[in-house]
Order: structure tokens, then C-alpha cells, then sequence
DNA sequence: GTCTATACACTGATAGAC
DNA sequence: GTCTATCAGTGTATAGAC
């Protein structure tokens, strides 16, 4: 694998992303973006304009990772839901494990400031294609009325599903430092058998015996 | 009710909670907690020295609200698996309801500065009572052997009940945003099902039919 | 496109009067 | 204890040379 001469807007991107991500929007620096991307300040505002410009666009990369995964699979149509639920889990963790930062960065910055869901949903028509519930629904109630699952409404499982695949990752200061008594490599290891623990916790929750 | 006239010690505690918890450490303006507080800045510092110790004081107090909770509930020792899960998830859910910021606040600091939780802990050493969870662990074992529930490691229990409590509140703008077009309505409806459903939904996960 | 130098506003913190 | 005034440092952003 060669390192390729990025140019410079590719440089400060991923600087960005870098330091937004672990800082925040008010905890970063355009200073210590532009040191990690080896090249001065005034060259961010020739790029980006200004540091809400830069960020909305590190935002917009970062919900975009994470999100339409979830649209992906559950629109794949020729699965079980039992199917659905193990492909997304073994799918979703690999993707958190990838970008452990993403979803804690995302869900904090959208806490403080709601208001940035608006400029994404404009630029990404599909984040609002509800029927991506609806279908999902219909094939819920489908294997509930053949007796394969329990009666169960698509937003509370995807919010299940979800929840699970992301807590770990995002509260993890705390799950590690409570019950793991702050050992890294243990909590490792805890969350490397949360995929299969979490598909089976979900199917026994849904399943007909 | 009447209101108390405060002192100016807690009138700048409940100022500095409300900006912290919105706005986190790097966020808050110490001219916007003394706005809050009815006071000027010069006396912030009077009574609390720097911005980091004040905020340090905020973060304890919000920790102590929503994790000692978990403990006082698993060592409830007169309850099966079930009637603790059940009165764990009523407690928790109406407790994160009274303060629906305190999680993200707390989740998204960790992130940032881990190292707030060693002078947490040195303060509480109640946090590191691991046995909390070995009692636990001996119950679930108990209940398995007996044939009432499936065996389960006590600590991926616990994250899964804890986390399907706090995620729909800390991810709220998101799920509010793309299952709920953004209704309020609509998802504080959804919220207030929410202990009925993810009551039912880990007991049918554990337990053998 | 990239740099140096600098403008200018804001922030945390302190000095000192009352 | 509480205030006004102010300082020193830092932050974003821009001007202008190359």
C-alpha cells in the first residue's frame, strides 16, 4: 500500500474529521486542524470559508456513514426478518468497530444543535423515505400472522436493534470503568462477542416458541 | 409551592448545571452561567476558583444522579430476575425523563476526557463495589439451573437493559428525525410505551417457554 | 495556492473599591 | 460578598506578499 500526495483539501478533510470528531465543534481548534494537516490556518479559510462551513461539511460525511447502512439492509428484500436482524447486527457492529467515534460525535452534536438534521435531510432526500418503515412493517405483521415472530412495531425493533449495536461503543468510559474495572482488554473482548450475544438476545425476544 | 430565595452558592449550581449539560465543557461561556444566576463573573470565581472546577462539580453531581440508581435496583435482594428487571426499567425510564439531558452529558464528556471518571471514582468508591455484579451473576445462574430463565452473563444483561433505557433518549433528534419527521408529538408518545415494550421485550429475550 | 502578519472580538481570570 | 474595570491569552478570520 503506497501513501498517495493527497492535495491539500483531502489533508485538511480528514484533519478535520479527526480533530471535530474526538473534540466537538466548540472543543476544536482551526490551529490544530491545520497542524495535523500540515499546512497553516489561512489555508482552512481559503478551503471552507469558515469553521461552521468545515464542520457541517465533517458532519455530513459522518451521519452519512452511519446511517444509510441501516436503510441498506433492512430494504434488502429476499430475507427473513430472523435473517434481517443477524445480517444487520453482524454488519452494523463491524461498521461501529471501524469508526468507534462516530456515533458518540454525532449524537452529541446533534443534542446541542438539532437544527443541522434540517441542512442534512435537504441534501439527502432519502433519510426521509418513510416507507422504509412501512415496508419493513408489513413484513413484520406477515411473519406475525404465520406464527414465526411475536406481534412487534418496526420503529420500537429498529430502535432496539440499533440501541444495542451502539450503547457499547458510545458509553463506553463507563460500562468499562463500572464493570470492567477499567481493563481495555477486557472490554475488548466483551465487545467482540456482542455480536452474536446481541442477534440471539434479539431473536429470543421476538421468536414464537 | 413557594420559591425559596436561593444563595448565591446553589444559584450559580443550578445556572452552571443547565449551561454545562447543554453545551458541555467546552461549550459553556462562564458569562452565561453568570447571566442564568442573576450575578456577574468575577463572583463565579470567588466561589468556585476556575471553570473546571465548577464544571467538575456539575459532572459529579449529574454521574451520581443516573448511575447509583442501577445499583441500589440490582441489590434489591428479595426480587426474582424479572421483578428486578421490571422495577429496573420503570425506576430508570421515569428517572431519565426528570433529566433527559444528564446521559448525553455524561456519555459525551467521558468521550472526550476519560480521566474525569478516576477523580469520580476516588470520591465514590461505592462505583468499583464489583461484587454488585458477581451477586447478580450468582442469581442468574441460580435462575438458569432452576430452568427459569436461559443462561446470561450478567454484565451483557445489564448493558442491553441500561442501554435500551437510555438510547431512545440520547439519540432522540435522531430517531425523532428520520422514524418520527421529526414530530415531538409523535415520540413522546412513543417514549411513554416505552417501559411496557422494553419490559416485556428483554423478559421474553431470557426467559425459557 | 500558500505563506506571514495582523486585525479584532471574546474568554477566563484577577485587582481593587465598596 | 459583590461589584466594576481590566488584563493577558486565545480564537476566528482576513489582508496582502509571493
Amino acid at each position: 500500500m503506497i501513501e498517495e500526495a493527497k492535495d491539500t483539501e483531502t489533508k485538511i478533510l480528514d484533519a478535520a474529521k479527526e480533530v471535530f470528531q474526538h473534540k466537538g465543534l466548540t472543543g476544536a481548534r482551526m490551529q490544530e486542524i491545520a497542524d495535523k494537516a500540515g499546512i497553516n490556518k489561512a489555508l482552512l479559510h481559503y478551503y471552507y470559508r469558515t469553521k461552521d462551513k468545515l464542520f457541517e461539511k465533517v458532519f455530513e460525511l459522518a451521519f452519512s456513514v452511519f446511517i444509510p447502512k441501516i436503510r441498506d439492509i433492512v430494504l434488502s428484500t429476499d430475507k427473513s426478518v430472523f435473517e434481517k436482524i443477524e445480517f444487520f447486527v453482524d454488519n452494523y457492529i463491524s461498521l461501529l468497530h471501524k469508526h468507534p467515534y462516530i456515533p458518540g460525535f454525532v449524537i452529541n452534536e446533534l443534542n446541542r444543535n438539532p437544527q443541522i438534521l434540517v441542512g442534512v435531510f435537504e441534501k439527502n432526500i432519502q433519510f426521509k423515505e418513510m416507507n422504509l418503515f412501512e415496508k419493513f412493517e408489513i413484513q413484520l405483521k406477515d411473519e406475525a400472522n404465520k406464527g414465526i415472530i411475536r406481534p412487534i412495531d418496526a420503529r420500537n425493533l429498529m430502535t432496539n436493534v440499533v440501541g444495542l449495536c451502539i450503547f457499547p461503543i458510545v458509553a463506553r468510559p463507563i460500562i468499562q470503568g463500572i464493570m470492567f474495572n477499567n481493563e481495555k482488554k477486557e472490554y475488548d473482548e466483551f465487545l467482540s462477542q456482542r455480536k452474536k450475544f446481541v442477534t440471539e438476545f434479539i431473536i429470543n425476544a421476538i421468536k414464537v416458541n
